[in-house]
DNA sequence: ACGATAATGTACTGTTCGGTACATATTTTG
DNA sequence: CAAAATATGTACCGAACAGTACATTATCGT
């Protein structure tokens, strides 16, 4: 048989740049300043791209902003759901969450996090993204109150509490901590409104 | 002696329109679209006034957007802050701040708010915002937590919390609100959200 | 009524925006 | 090496942006 050829190679002249790292440039991008306030010019800087190598990367400005939100999603999103089920207690999950979500919006790409400070805004000008930030806080309440169901059945919640309760207010905590980092609050701060929050829910005094 | 003219009428050709009425409709148009998404061409159409008329009362877009967070803070902030201080029950006070908050979010400007969606991501093209709006929920995580301490003083605090970190939760849920209105929750919602928060903070079972 | 004063509407400024045409450079295929 | 294919950089496009000049209109003081 044939050599196998590795497909990898493509025919014409190569990229001068990894793809991976021009995403994680305009998420960057996007992240602090949102949709309306991110020009193009703001992306090449970021990226180290012409316009033209940039537009192959992202089809148009819209859609480099709704995945840079879906790559959040995915990326870090995520992150945070895997510590709210660790399965650790319920006490030490709910920590782990919050200590992931603040080294995040306290981090090189911060202050605040897109969902928090971002997308709310951007939803009047990309209607798409009012659908989307609904879907991302109702699929984390869902998942809080799951989890918040099971540490109940465990006899770790806090008995004043329903499992939907419990899980709307993780996650509205968690929302409110990216506006606090965007008024400039230190990780310090940020964790000692989430210690409080943890304390309350678990609380089976 | 001579009759006393009212001052009221200025010199040359009067105004076709309320300052007022300018000022609400600027207010407005920023509280949904923030800083970066909204056109002074918006700011027209809002007003119905043409660009010169509308530039002798703004100034720039700049102060505009300045003055109009300002507006909302002293007009709809007040109110927040005197539901809250309005010296019934700790759980009758808070109840009343956050329908009157919630009405407000989901009410005709709406939805969310200002500070809760628009500010957070105008900080980083604004950097002036970042102080006020550190100084908007510092104030308001003040008030709340002398509202709690007051409360304490009552035996009407959860005594599992201090009163600075009632405060701080109290507070923090007022800001998560706003980005769940953005997300598309109605009032009923939202109230839950805040009735759990009032049961848990005055809970002194 | 007449001149001074102030607001209005039209129509424009230079700049920046998102997006692209086109010529050039670099690679693979044959 | 030549031809096809792909990426790059320059230089540009029309549209939308924030802001304004200027002529016009309406009111006040005298």
């Amino acid at each position: 048989m044939a050599t196998l050829h590795k497909p990898s190679r493509r025919r014409g002249r190569p990229r001068a740049f990894d793809p991976v790292d021009v995403d994680d440039a305009i998420m960057a991008t996007f992240w602090r300043k949102g949709y309306g306030a991110t020009t193009l010019d703001d992306l090449c800087d970021a990226t180290g791209l012409k316009r033209p190598s940039l537009y192959k990367v992202i089809g148009s400005k819209e859609e480099a902003y709704l995945s840079a939100v879906d790559r959040y999603l995915t990326e870090y999103g995520d992150r945070y759901v895997a510590a709210l089920t660790a399965g650790g207690s319920f006490a030490q999950d709910l920590t782990a969450f919050y200590r992931t979500y603040v080294k995040t919006v306290s981090g090189e790409y911060g202050p605040g996090c897109p969902v928090g400070c971002a997308v709310p805004v951007d939803t009047e000008t990309l209607p798409r993204l009012k659908e989307i930030l609904a879907q991302a806080i109702g699929k984390l309440d869902g998942i809080a109150t799951g989890r918040a169901k099971k540490a109940a059945a465990a006899g770790e919640l806090n008995a004043a509490l329903s499992a939907p309760e419990a899980g709307r207010l993780i996650v509205g905590t968690l929302l409110s901590l990216s506006i606090r980092s965007r008024a400039g609050e230190g990780a310090a701060a940020l964790r000692r409104s989430a210690d409080t929050v943890v304390r309350l829910v678990t609380s089976t005094g």
